[in-house]
DNA sequence: TTTATAAGTCACCGGATGGTGACAGTCAAT
DNA sequence: ATTGACTGTCACCATCCGGTGACTTATAAA
């Protein structure tokens, strides 16, 4: 349905100007002003009209170009490829509790740094319809592309260690912990407005994983 | 401004009968209705229309009881003294660890078991309004209270050991997961339907405590 | 018994939402 | 140049929201 002007724009001019470009720009916008809503005010008002208020168009265009705000949220969710931008922690191997924590530290701030995935992680708490679940799929899979390189760079995970559960368990803290920066502020006394929260914190999911996978200089845990 | 028909009362019916028995009625009917709401549906269109439907009356009643939805919440936080239930943990003591773990347990189970508590966490996430905030406060003392215990039955905690920030961050992960078996049902390929995924994460959560602060036998971590 | 106060019901207001139809301007193909 | 399809704008609809005033009925005091 996206090609339904391809019979008319395959001579027209190439880029820059014309219908088809226009289109495209206005496309562009909307798409646009919905992720700087998403990011800024959350989901909470989140619809066409707020949307259209933000692109400064009229809200019939996300109804003729998307097919109404289902169809916005897909294309949304196809263009949220960046999530967490680049993986930091590439370079790193060798021991998997050292990818590990490499991993998970990049992992860490990239998350705190990065309000749109924040805003979409809440939102999957709270909804559980068609539209998050649309969205929360390209970013579980993004999530899971952060980690499934650990095996590759580190080979398996010490024996004993339930390691699916053990990563799965930590990404939920830092989940936690970065939703709550951002709403309350405050987690169990803890101040998540102050930086060096955040290095306890770091040094706490450090010990943990030293603990389960052994340090780097070849000590594995005790049996 | 409760007591403003307590110039009436004081002579009347004691209980059972009379405008006063009625009015005490209708509000606990609308307390009533509003749990049972935020509970099954959550704070999505948790309002004064929703609440009033569900209890059956009309939404005047709500203004002219508890001076408009404001009112209502904060009636509704002290209302909300149960919370997670009895402390079954209470009568465990000795070892700081070994406390931990039972405490920990006992909470995860009584969380996963409490639709409304998640309901009520998953709404701070997203919410930071007053409103929030002040059901948030009594849940944030509720929660206090089920762990200050843990340092009256076992002394502290073992030295080097950050155990603020680490008991945080298993709580955090507590949290998570548990809200996410509401939503989703699932996280990093974890199925949060399965108990026995649940008993893979409680044997984490034991690793993770005994590790940090020792086994019960009186084995510390090592140095 | 009379009367003032309260309970409960109904209708309304302004504003916001999602969604649609009608219209004027514009570009491209004929 | 004429025609037709497309873009963008405006107005409108039904529905929901929070909030308020007016009204009828029942209770409790005088």
């Amino acid at each position: 349905m996206r090609d339904g002007n391809a019979t008319h724009t395959t001579t027209g001019p190439a880029n820059g100007s014309g219908r088809a470009a226009a289109r495209e720009a206005m496309r562009e916008r909307i798409l646009d002003a919905a992720l700087t809503l998403l990011a800024r005010d959350g989901f909470a008002g989140f619809g066409v009209n707020a949307v259209a208020r933000e692109a400064g168009c009229d809200k019939v265009l996300i109804y003729r170009y998307f097919n109404g705000f289902d169809g916005l949220l897909d294309s949304l969710g196809a263009r949220l490829d960046i999530w967490l931008g680049p993986e930091d922690s590439d370079g790193v191997s060798g021991h998997y509790g050292s990818v590990m924590r490499s991993v998970l530290q990049d992992y860490l701030r990239a998350l705190r740094a990065n309000n749109l995935v924040k805003q979409i992680l809440a939102w999957e708490l709270v909804q559980d319809d068609d539209a998050t679940r649309r969205i929360g799929k390209a970013k579980g899979d993004a999530i899971g592309r952060w980690f499934q390189g650990v095996r590759q760079r580190s080979g398996p995970p010490p024996a004993g260690s339930d390691a699916a559960v053990l990563n799965a368990v930590l990404i939920a803290a830092a989940h936690h912990l970065a939703l709550r920066e951002n709403s309350s502020g405050d987690f169990m006394g803890l101040d998540l407005r102050d930086p060096n929260c955040w290095a306890r914190i770091e040094a706490v999911f450090n010990t943990i994983i030293t603990g389960a996978y052994g340090a780097p200089d070849g000590t594995e845990d005790p049996p």
